[in-house]
DNA sequence: AAGAGACGCAACCGCTCACGC
DNA sequence: CGCGTGAGCGGTTGCGTCTCT
């Protein structure tokens, strides 16, 4: 449908500046035009761009479609796991930083970013009927989803077909902060994102900018967190063989946090199975996690 | 099959910051 | 130092598509 037919441009202008300025949806001559002038010229000066290209659209207008959408470098479709632990963890620390966040993702742009938080992750927030900024909710991402993010990721990276292997050793109980780049590199095998070594180890580091600096970092929480003894044996957890237990269950009941320690044992599972993000949270899941944060109320 | 509601995403808006004069 | 302009960023909106009833 054109645009012009949905209402979607000034038809009665106001003044000269509004003359003739399109809005809504790019059509491909528009994006052709944008590309050609942007490939001769180059990017920035956006409004003379504007101007010079022949577009009639606004300087902003033509930035955005080129950086959310015409970059060769843009990427597209699904966000994989690697990258939604990326976008956890570097939330949890910037918070709605969105173009600080992007830096980190090759190819991924702010908006994108945005989007998925807004859709997927707040949609959580929702479902624990908690806000996305309570810390009844941090902690939720950060003792739970984050590594049973980490946790799929490294099942996918050791089983070419894509089951979680059952022999594996490996443990995230690093002295220090190095859950990282050997971890997160498994993205390969996803075809996804080359994860900045520098990256995650300062995460965990000192926080300065940080909107939260009350609550342990996810890496240290990692450092503590062995899914193999978890999941093997639940009852681990309680004698701190797996969870850090002064960290997790003292110290989470004691500062107003969710009972994690609980949630597992009780929900049977938690770390098993499932193959989506969503599994992670699945009804039985969140009833109890609700449970949980009202009897903290 | 059709309507309603939910969802995902592209695009716009308004504010802030940086820089040049 | 103050002002104007351009660029960038985060929040919000609206449309198309999908799913459910």
């Amino acid at each position: 449908m054109d645009v012009y037919e949905r209402g979607l441009i000034s038809e009665t202008p106001q003044s000269e500046e509004e003359m003739d300025v399109r809005k809504g949806p790019w059509t491909e001559e528009e994006d052709s035009m944008l590309k050609a002038y942007v490939n001769i010229h180059g990017e920035g000066r956006w409004n003379s761009v504007a101007r010079l290209s022949g577009l009639k659209r606004t300087g902003k207008s033509c930035r955005l479609r080129w950086l959310n959408y015409l970059r060769p470098e843009v990427r597209r479709g699904n966000i994989s796991l690697e990258e939604q632990l990326l976008i956890l963890e570097l939330h949890s620390r910037w918070g709605n930083r969105w173009s600080k966040i992007a830096q980190h993702l090759p190819g991924r742009t702010d908006n994108e970013i945005k989007n998925y938080w807004r859709t997927r992750v707040q949609k959580q927030a929702k479902q624990l009927k908690c806000d996305v900024n309570s810390k009844q909710f941090r902690d939720a991402m950060r003792y739970v989803w984050i590594p049973r993010l980490i946790e799929r990721i490294r099942a996918t990276s050791e089983s070419p077909s894509g089951q979680p292997s059952s022999s594996s050793t490996t443990t995230y109980m690093n002295s220090g902060s190095n859950i990282t780049t050997s971890q997160i590199t498994y993205a390969n095998t996803t075809g996804s994102v080359q994860v900045d070594p520098s990256l995650l180890p300062e995460l965990s580091g000192t926080s300065s900018d940080s909107l939260d600096t009350q609550v342990s970092s996810v890496s240290d929480l990692t450092d503590c967190y062995n899914p193999q003894s978890a999941s093997n044996n639940p009852n681990n957890l309680q004698n701190g063989s797996g969870l850090c237990a002064e960290n997790l269950a003292g110290a989470w009941r004691r500062d107003g946090g969710i009972d994690f320690q609980a949630t597992e044992e009780q929900s049977n599972g938690w770390l098993g199975g499932g193959d989506s993000l969503e599994s992670v949270w699945n009804e039985e899941n969140i009833w109890f996690l609700q449970q949980q944060l009202h009897d903290e109320v």
